[in-house]
DNA sequence: CTCATTATAGTTAGTATTAACTAACTTTTA
DNA sequence: TAAAAGTTAGTTAATACTAACTATAATGAG
């Protein structure tokens, strides 16, 4: 769990915070040094270049994500409170800490180049896929509707999902996220689950 | 309508061919003359300065949706194909000149300039506040279910299709956006349809 | 335990490159 | 013949990054 030293955690949480502030545009090593107090070449020692404070960003979303996810699904529950937490586990966090998950799920990170923008799409499909995954066995289980693809559902999902996001942060953080959350994921489990069952 | 010169409208769409292939860090005064092939000084005999561009492309792009969402609504079917509409209509659009439309829903225009945000957000608004008007139709006229209110449904609407157009630029046009689109509003159709109806 | 040594983490002062933009001149077109 | 639209050759400011130096804190031999 080593993986970034504190001074490095210490810069990748400012690094985020002005990326969720006014974009990608406004990360440069000036603004950056800055943020974190100290000298522009101070943040050479703790990185190699501006493209490896990019990856260690993604590496460090990738890990919160993961560990966001493993709630979601460790909670043990039917496939439909298990979708309820996929919004409550993200939102609460994205709430508790308004610099970072922001942009998770947007494409302000996606760069020229290659390698980066990889990684940062490989961030949304790891929980696109893992939503699909609940919502097919929730499917098997009887508990969602079978007359709508596992894949349709995912994007009517995810899609909410991303969109309440990306609404509350461009109303300025206007709203409660957590509470209209809430009430969204109440509207999608009524459009989704098996009315047979 | 004769908003911007054949000139201007030549900039415009290489400016947006720039930045849906690379991003708006790929939309730099160089790359653009080399674009429209003349050179760097020339692109100032049609616009004042950067910022004058960027305003042009939102006020172009806003142009162009106003357009679709005139066609979608004028169709004067119900409200449950004007949905339909909506998907096809824009993803005909935005599959038949891949280059423009692709980000206009996209986060790749906000900026740090306050104006160009607000201006980028209510392209935004315009489609969504339209598609809300649509669904509370519907809901009042008992073609959609009104036990999932107009704001919850229009978050799954808006939220399914801007999540498909994302993917498919993610996957690098890697399926046919009219087909998949075509599906996607069917499911949409299912979950939304009131039942007694 | 002390003190020399050494790696770590910071500094100031710069470089090279690239960005947006301008001045001044020329060609093209109405 | 004059306005419109293009050119070349710059300027200024910002960016990522480096060189060279310094303070601090850990390490290890006497």
């Amino acid at each position: 769990m080593a993986r970034f030293s504190d001074r490095q955690k210490e810069i990748i949480n400012e690094a985020l915070k002005l990326i969720a502030n006014n974009g990608i545009q406004n990360l440069t090593i000036k603004n950056l040094s800055k943020a974190v107090n100290f000298s522009e070449p101070a943040i050479y020692r703790h990185f190699a270049d501006k493209k490896d404070i990019l990856m260690s960003i993604i590496t460090y979303l990738t890990i919160c994500e993961k560990s966001i996810l493993k709630k979601v699904q460790a909670s043990g529950v039917s496939a439909l409170d298990q979708i309820d937490n996929f919004f409550a586990e993200h939102f609460h966090q994205i709430a508790s800490e308004r610099n970072s998950t922001v942009m998770k799920y947007s494409e302000a990170l996606l760069q020229h180049d290659p390698k980066l923008s990889k990684a940062i799409i490989s961030v949304m499909h790891l929980s696109r896929d893992t939503l699909s995954e609940i919502i097919e066995a929730g499917q098997k289980a009887g508990e969602i509707r079978t007359d709508i693809s596992t894949k349709q559902l995912t994007i009517v999902i995810m899609g909410a999902f991303r969109f309440l996001m990306a609404s509350w942060q461009q109303s300025n953080f206007a709203f409660d996220l957590e509470v209209e959350g809430k009430k969204q994921a109440e509207a999608i489990r009524k459009m989704i689950h098996n009315q047979g069952h």
